[in-house]
DNA sequence: GTTAAATAGGAGCCCTCACTCCGCTTCCGA
DNA sequence: TCGGAAGCGGAGTGAGGGCTCCTATTTAAC
């Protein structure tokens, strides 16, 4: 299993590749055009990825994992409270990205729960993590879920797409979101402040 | 401008069918399969719409005139508080379909603002009435935008996909889009009481 | 009923795109 | 250094899909 050091390279380009133009022209550019912006044949493409699926899963694989350890990160650095709606800004900065890649799996028909399970196990574990603690300090409401706030990920994600390049639009949605997460009135502790 | 009788009835039975197809499979299916559904000619399903393109546009405009009537007639049988929430329930129990039907779109390329410009500035002024009024009232913050409004439409309505078929986690998912509306502590009058 | 115009229908054109095949190049252990 | 294995590249293949074009059919005015 171990790569050639010019495979490695080239499989490590193609990937890369891959992920911008993905973003930039959605799932419906050529794998030509992929092979080309990562300096590659077709060839070496297809050997490294022998289904454009699989390569479109690769792609979404690898930001899955950077996603999970962004959580695992913040999870460990900062207070319960803040972990999470940080988490959620900054995920959302390079929210574009994110979600034009969930809107390309699922528009382009691959079955994510089987695709990427594992990498969805690990995203899962580390939100959870993340959104119990901020629960446990009152600072989330209780009721919530983590499949809620995965869908809540990507809905904001997706909200904040409509607000463009427009800073405090994305600011308004952001506070719209994170006002819904805090326990409704009634249910605060003294923890529950307003970050 | 006036149609054949059977080329009206061809056109809106295209149409019908186009919408439910493109919904349940995604853009990328064939004209070939539309022009089967709805049980025409391929030749006759382009003699109606030159393009694909322009079939797209014209089922996204047809929702995007239902979605701006429905606004419209609760903005007038409802009391101005109810009204937005009702129609965002309403909008996304609906909503996988009109979601489906905008992530569509933009994955295919297509120019919304160009494209179905005087059915979105309906959609728009709907929208518009509803928000302010729900302003006035003091059951929704005064900052938000009806642009932010529609991106939260939009992203509500991607959330409340990945609940599936969950109603306790759709429900939970409203939950906090409607609290996120309200107006922060402190900005609430006495007219502002949870539904 | 007749007729001309409008419409329907579908075989086929052409182009794009995912993927294959194989001769050539590069790597790396001995 | 050198040999063979691993990897590379890109012309070519086959399938599929958007769209055209021309003939047969339907409509509706008189």
């Amino acid at each position: 299993m171990t790569l050639r050091a010019d495979a490695r390279r080239n499989r490590a380009r193609i990937l890369e590749a891959a992920e911008k133009v993905l973003v930039e022209r959605g799932t419906t550019v050529s794998t030509e055009e992929i092979a080309r912006a990562a300096g590659v044949g077709i060839g070496t493409l297809f050997r490294h990825f022998p289904t454009k699926e699989e390569l479109i899963q690769g792609v979404f694989v690898g930001r899955l994992h950077r996603l999970a350890d962004d959580a695992f990160r913040l999870a460990e650095s900062s207070d319960p409270g803040k972990a999470l709606t940080s988490f959620l800004r900054q995920a959302v900065a390079q929210g574009e990205v994110k979600n034009a890649l969930a809107a390309m799996l699922t528009s382009a028909g691959v079955d994510l729960h089987e695709a990427a399970g594992e990498a969805q196990q690990e995203v899962r574990r580390a939100l959870g993590t993340l959104l119990h603690s901020a629960q446990e300090t009152g600072a989330v409401r209780r009721d919530l879920e983590v499949a809620d706030l995965i869908g809540l990920l990507a809905g904001t994600s997706r909200a904040i797409e409509y607000a463009g390049s427009d800073v405090t639009a994305r600011d308004r949605i952001l506070a719209v979101i994170l006002d819904g997460l805090r326990p409704p009135d009634g249910q605060r502790t003294s923890n529950s402040s307003r970050e």
